[in-house]
DNA sequence: TCTTTATTTGAGAGCGCTCTCAAGTAGAAA
DNA sequence: TTTCTACTTGAGAGCGCTCTCAAATAAAGA
């Protein structure tokens, strides 16, 4: 099972290699007899071509790389990149593309990582996964003018193209849920080190505002969207004594949800709690959590698709993409017994079923 | 910022695009003034060689795929694959590799993959991860002799490099734990697509033979690994009166978990419960999980580690690594109130905190 | 019938790198 | 000084593919 080469194919249907070559890419132009007579002859030998002679040719690798901080703890304890990724290899495959994943442990290795990358002609474009409010090497490749995909947002946003789930909205219909319930002391556990998780505190205080009331600082903890953080930072917001909580991630929320486990205090009847994600985490959790459901795998689908219409030279017209979110109405905020209602974003309210 | 070549660079500096070749790959015998002024040139240009053209040279590409299988659900819910992603990455970064990720949805999918990834060049080498017994396409790679290291077992397992856990032992040490404890009725949730579920099974039964015991069957169900067959599994169990359960991945753990909750038994109380991988889940649950812990990111890592001496053509002697598991005693086994203790499996028991 | 135009093919020049081979240089040995 | 053995460099032939260009052929129009 030696490798053939298009010259080789050619020889044995008695055509030059760039017929052969035509064949393989199914250009038009052929005699239906010549081609059939091509096909045969790659379908009995099983010819494939060289993917990287046909990349250095072609200037075109058919590669997009997928950058991941795996410093974070998250990557491990929260679904969100499984899922993201999914959603990512799906659209790489319907696009007959390569995935090239770039997983960076530290900010070092990040830059270090991007500069191999940048100019060695591997990858056509990247999806960048960094929420990071510190990415380094965003003008690294705008410099180099590296075709790339955000998902998220960052301080870039504006000259990037972006894919992003509507995070203010979202924070903003799950603060609204517990206001509806009448809650009073609605803490929440929020993250300050990224771009999603201020996007979550504006979905907050929009909530708040627009209740004419008033954020109190005391119940407000920070996590890094780990399930330990998550239970750390409820274990200083007890004391505060909070009816209801507003967790920015499901996996912080199972952590919050230890937290108030270990002081005895019930959930929902001494207090409310809501998470954010809708990960198998938030069915996991005991009770349910009412969450906020993002599409994660589209987010990483769509991703694909948009670098996809840059590097074709077509590139969209928004530089970005921000997906709907909704309310998914479970026990943990007291509102239902039962689970699982969904209701959508756009009409920022919730239905009930009966 | 346009692309430089080596002739270029060459041509700047004064010498043949072979020389710069020399300097850039560290060849030694380069006259040191030559080499700094070369090396000169490259730092002030940021030449970046093209990887393309010199996999294409050297027939080289340095890539390395993984195939993920991501039918199972297990993916998303369970942090295994993330785990093992990272040792992996890794592994790949520290030998200056780039990592292709092939994640596959269904049979034929797979089978679809693996032939357009087959004599394309594209890699050097595979990581498989298929635990499914019905591996189609390793006797495909056998015969295209494509280099790979499979994690975990499969039917092919004497022809082919392989990295595992131990999950005989895993098992064994997981109900011998039980049976020490003493344990009347152990059942076990056990998974009977997959080559490590035969394994934990084995496990099981070694530990029951060694007690003299002999299995009932109607204490036996089975999963998939997901978090939703562990509930199933268990509500089928439940009906049998268990007084303890051996559940062979902590995922399908969390969902008997909400399934003994349901029915309003208590954990250890009621029924004691033992789990398998010490991922997040286990420390997540209520009560925490005693399971058994296996090196998954290590496994990973090791996994590059063989492919890469294999690349290299000196092949490890031995055509499986299995890699060690430990015993983690906590709450949900009924033996301690507290938490975390580990103990070796070379030791094959257990010791208990003060 | 003779152009004109469209279709079909092959030749050949790269893509940017590696790697062998031979030539040139220098130092050691004779 | 001559010869032999490193060491150091450049020339050049690919790696297997794409893609342009022009030649050859066929179809259509005048």
């Amino acid at each position: 099972m030696k490798k053939l080469t298009l010259e080789e194919v050619g020889k044995l249907a008695g055509v030059s290699r760039a017929t052969v070559s035509r064949v393989v890419n199914g250009y038009p132009h052929i005699r239906p007899e010549i081609r059939e007579r091509v096909q045969r002859v790659i379908d009995e030998t099983g010819y494939r071509p060289n993917l990287l002679a046909r990349s250095l040719a072609s200037d075109r690798s058919n590669i997009i790389g997928l950058v991941i901080p795996s410093g974070a703890q998250a990557v491990f304890t929260d679904p969100y990149f499984p899922c993201l990724t999914q959603g990512i290899a799906r659209g790489v495959n319907s696009n007959n593309l390569t995935l090239a994943l770039f997983m960076v442990h530290s900010e070092q290795e990040e830059e270090r990582t991007i500069l191999s990358i940048l100019g060695t002609g591997l990858v056509d474009g990247l999806i960048v996964t960094s929420d990071n409010k510190g990415d380094v090497f965003i003008p690294e490749l705008l410099k180099h003018d590296m075709p790339f995909v955000q998902i998220g947002r960052s301080l870039y946003s504006n000259q990037v193209y972006r894919v992003d789930t509507d995070n203010v909205t979202g924070s903003y219909l799950a603060t609204k849920h517990l206001l509806s319930l009448g809650y009073q002391r609605i803490a929440t556990i929020a993250t300050n080190r990224n771009c999603s998780g201020d996007d979550r505190f504006t979905g907050y205080a929009n909530a708040f505002a627009e209740y004419g009331r008033t954020i109190d600082r005391r119940l407000v903890a920070y996590g890094d969207y780990g399930l330990e953080s998550g239970y750390h930072a409820m274990r200083q917001l007890i004391p505060q004594r909070p009816d209801a909580v507003f967790v920015t991630s499901d996996t912080m929320a199972l952590g919050a949800l230890r937290a108030l486990q270990e002081a005895q205090l019930r959930v929902p009847d001494d207090i409310a709690i809501v998470g954010y994600d809708d990960l198998p985490p938030a069915v996991q959790a005991n009770p349910q959590l009412t969450t906020i459901r993002q599409p994660i795998e589209q987010t990483g689908f769509l991703a694909v698709a948009t670098l996809v219409k840059i590097l074709s030279g077509e590139p969209p017209e928004s530089h970005e993409i921000v997906l709907p979110v909704e309310l998914v109405v479970r026990a943990s905020c007291g509102a239902v017994r039962t689970n699982a209602v969904v209701a959508s974003a756009q009409k920022a309210d919730y239905r009930v079923n009966p």
